[in-house]
DNA sequence: CTTCGTGTTGTAAGTTTGCTACAAACGGAG
DNA sequence: CTCCGTTTGTAGCAAACTTACAACACGAAG
């Protein structure tokens, strides 16, 4: 109950609300933006019952009286509405689409950011700090993180590849060594070829960490699982959101596996940083330094 | 003034402050969380100034009194501390690292969706449903966006590339023809490559949408410029934000392209989710729809 | 060095707001 | 139909926020 956003709360608890209380949460629900200004006097006024039903209803949610309810809400709004309560529709105005699209995205690494495990994460840090080879492996949406971390991680000195169709990737993976580190990347965490690819490296003794959106077979696989729970898009025209936190999860890792690593490889990124501004604008077939950075 | 998050407010009024109020100033900067939960007089007290003072911070800050401000106080805090105001350290904890490095990104997300011009939104999406032809070009982590783009665009019906290396990229423009879209990411908008293959394709009479981090060469080359601004992240071990809200605004227009249209792409999209769900636990190896969506 | 004036800060009173104890109304069970 | 538990509203109270005003500090000019 105590979980999540103001939002979610009181979507979740709206059979256990009383009669009046169940008014307020409808009223907030419509307008949350509004709300948010309102005052307790003014809210009772336009829900059309007394102050003090208000304030059991706050209490309700899991506030602490108004005042809480009233803050708590706002930081609920500030992050925008999520997916499971808004809904793309067609006639949606240029500005209206901005705020949704934008708002399920934020809402989506916002509820990763709460729910993520500190313990797997040091784990994999772990893992790829000893691994003397890196392999990212994912397909569709999910192979477009694998290669974003391609472009990452080799600042750690450590070679690194993301394959990207499943031959390539099986053949990776059966030609990894217990010192490899095994990165698969699937939202689903159902997707046959990765689950065998996944099942080789193990075989090779490889060391496997898991990205996936919950409990599932290629968690199960996994030594080390992520859990990156993006919140359901059910909708047909919500765009894909998964890739978002999964890439925010790399760059976790990425920046803690450079932290872990120390000085020498700070060195190294910052050198990088530097040469990759100069050559940009400069030479631009020069070979050499390439890849990676915001171009 | 008016501008941005309460937090940044602060930070860019800090000289036009009184003494006193600079006193508030730092103790909320130093400790914002904590300040939310605070009542004025509590405020009063840990600053060692008296409760009208705190009063007066708040409208210099462009607040409407306390109340007002304890909100946008709220709404900024739920969002996060931004990259501007809060440096990774060595010395950081998982839990604290994972904070920083979403916060940044949600802080970078929320910025962008205050400052994106939603009139050049919808000329982009005029000129793409249009097209008979989308190019999307970039590099490093630019190309990665590029490469997202090309997953989702097809969708649309329209053949849809995204060249990965210079050569490739300057030929798909030289072969471009006025009912042809390219859209190019650079977040320095300095890309001496793309420049150039921007150039030809506009000397071919494409139309060329810029999608970039702010003014630049690339901006006042394109037909329409994008500007998708992402907060500084001048610190080395700050990881590429840039590319997230890049991909977003590629959501978005991915988004309106479909709806604008109409039933007929829509059902596409349906039928495409349900076949790829089956593919993707099924036989990995058919061939036909492949790529796309999330894995 | 003094005096005046502007600008800054604190004191105190006033007003609004939110909280809580209690009473009335409602609804179901016996 | 009556009783009892639950739900809702009324009224008074305490706390919080705002504002008017007075005192103070600081700098400039004489």
């Amino acid at each position: 109950m105590n979980a999540g956003t103001v939002l979610e709360r009181i979507n979740n608890g709206l059979e256990t609300l009383r009669r009046s209380e169940r008014k307020v949460a409808d009223v907030v629900l419509a307008d949350p933006h509004g709300v948010v200004r309102m005052t307790l006097a003014e809210l009772a006024e336009a829900v059309g019952v007394s102050q003090p039903t208000i304030v059991r209803f706050a209490n309700a949610i899991g506030c602490d009286g108004f005042h809480d309810f009233r803050i708590q809400l706002a930081q609920s709004v500030a992050l925008g509405i999520p997916a499971t309560q808004s809904v793309i529709e067609a006639q949606d105005g240029t500005a209206t689409l901005v705020s949704k699209v934008f708002d399920f995205s934020i809402t989506s690494l916002d509820h990763v950011r709460r729910h993520l495990d500190p313990d797997a994460l040091d784990r994999t840090v772990e893992a790829i700090t000893a691994a003397d080879r890196l392999i990212f492996i994912g397909l569709g949406a999910s192979g477009i993180v694998a290669m974003d971390a391609e472009q990452k991680f080799p600042l750690l000195g450590v070679p690194c590849s993301a394959p990207i169709d499943t031959h390539q990737q099986f053949l990776a993976a059966a030609t990894s060594t217990p010192t490899t580190v095994l990165v698969a990347i699937s939202n689903t965490g159902r997707t046959a070829s990765i689950l065998d690819t996944v099942r080789v490296a193990r075989d090779r003794g490889a060391t496997v960490v898991g990205i996936t959106g919950g409990p599932s077979p290629l968690a199960e696989l996994s030594d080390i699982a992520l859990i990156v729970e993006s919140l359901d898009n059910t909708d047909v025209y919500t765009p894909t959101i998964s890739r978002l936190a999964q890439l925010v999860v790399i760059d976790t890792i990425a920046t803690m596996s450079l932290l872990r690593r120390g000085e020498p490889a700070l060195g190294d990124v910052r050198e990088m940083k530097a040469r990759l501004a100069q050559m940009r604008s400069g030479a631009p077939y020069q070979g050499g330094l390439d890849r990676r950075e915001e171009t």
